[in-house]
Order: C-alpha cells, then sequence, then structure tokens
DNA sequence: TGTAAGTATGTCAATACTGACATACACTCA
DNA sequence: TGAGTGTATGTCAGTATTGACATACTTACA
C-alpha cells in the first residue's frame, strides 16, 4: 500500500519534504503525510505541556508506551485515528488541532 | 458533553450499543466521535459541491463506490484516514477541514 | 411505465493496525 | 558506579479496516 512506500523512506533516512518529489507520490499522498507530520508534532507538544510522561498518556488512552513511542516517532504503522485519539487525550484543545491543520499546508 | 449532543451522535447510526452504554462514552471517544461526524458531512459537501459521484471519488481514492458510501453514512468501520483522504480527494481545502473541526467542538 | 445513473447495504478474504511484551538506550542523581 | 525514570525499537497474535463484489433501493427523465 502507499504507507509501504512511506515505510522505505523512512528507512532510508529521506525527509519526507523532499522524498515526495523523488518518489513522485501524488499530491493527495502528500497532504495527508503533511497532516499526520503536523498532527504528530502537536501530539508532543500537547504531551510534554500537560508534563505527562509516554506511559501516563498510554494509560489515559488505555494504549501502551510503545505504541505512544510510534506515534511521536512517525511509525507508518500508526493511524491517524491514534493520532488524534492521543492528541484529545492529551489534553489538545480544538484550536490545537487547527493550529496543526493549518501548518501542514 | 450535552445530551443534545449524544442524541445527535446516535441518531446518526454510530454503532455505540445501548443508550447506557453510549451515555458511558468517554468524553474523549465522544469527541472523536463528534470529529467524525463533522468530517463526514465535510466529504459529502465536498463531493457534491466537485460534481463528483461516489463512483468518481472512489476512482480518485481507488477506494470503492460502497466504501464510499460507507463513509457518508457514518459506518463504524470507517476509519479517520479514510475520510480524510475522501476530504482531499474531493478537493476539500484546509481551510474546509478546518471548520469541519471547528464545528464538531 | 422503463431504464439509466446514482446511492445504500451486506459479505468476505486480504491487509493494516493494535496492545502487549521484551529489551535496549538515554538521562539524572546520589 | 548503580538505581530510577523515561523513551525507542522489534516482534507478534488478535482485531479492525480494506476494496471488491453482488444486489437492492432511489431518483430523474423520456
Amino acid at each position: 500500500m502507499k504507507t509501504a512506500k512511506l515505510e522505505r523512506l523512512k528507512a532510508a533516512g529521506w525527509k519526507v519534504g523532499n522524498a515526495e518529489d523523488f518518489l513522485q507520490l501524488s499530491d493527495e499522498e502528500a497532504q495527508l503525510v503533511a497532516l499526520k507530520l503536523s498532527l504528530i508534532n502537536a501530539v508532543k507538544k500537547s504531551r510534554i505541556k500537560s508534563k505527562l510522561s509516554q506511559i501516563d498518556l498510554a494509560q489515559r488512552m488505555k494504549s501502551s508506551q510503545s505504541r505512544i513511542a510510534k506515534i511521536e516517532a512517525g511509525d507508518p504503522s500508526v493511524s491517524l485515528d491514534l493520532i488524534v485519539r492521543a492528541l484529545i487525550a492529551s489534553g489538545a484543545k480544538i484550536r490545537d488541532i487547527q493550529a496543526a491543520f493549518t501548518s501542514s499546508k
């Protein structure tokens, strides 16, 4: 699937911005990737701001520490659903989420 | 969260079990559901605005007509990833997506 | 009527994602 | 040094989500 492409580029250590052009990801794919990365950043910021460890956040959303780590590492196995759940659980406000969308433009 | 909103979500056909179960949804879960419903509405609006049939949109995003129908019907089997992909593929702008977040408050 | 285009619903095998676990790494402090 | 706390990485069996398909319903129009 499409995520496999991302996985490969990540494994190769490419910055997504460069890899977009190189691997010719479609505009739609690139938009989704940018959005995810932006939301991932928001998760990390929000968690730190709320002074939560990865374990704390994991317990709040009934996930696991390793999965939170994967979220923040941008692991391609992580769904948008999980990212947004983490955002909400970490106490991010609607405004924060919107801001993430804006900065994904 | 207000009871009225919960009733709206229930009316939208979300699989939440009986009323008691529904009212036991945590605030985080309810927020996510509200967000999804809001984005779903945005998909339908955006698709219509772009004068695309479900088949057209399905082809654009390499999905199927039945899955688009399920997205718009709010089928719980549909992921946030797929909803957002549909939004992007239907030509929605970042601004539209942000607006969806706002109205999910 | 009929029929064509669009949409809805149910099913299912294949694939993607999940939490849990083990373990390694990073860092602070005594 | 070593213990404690937090984070990263790899694995995997169980579960959720997927596109595709068949088929039924709906709407518009001749």
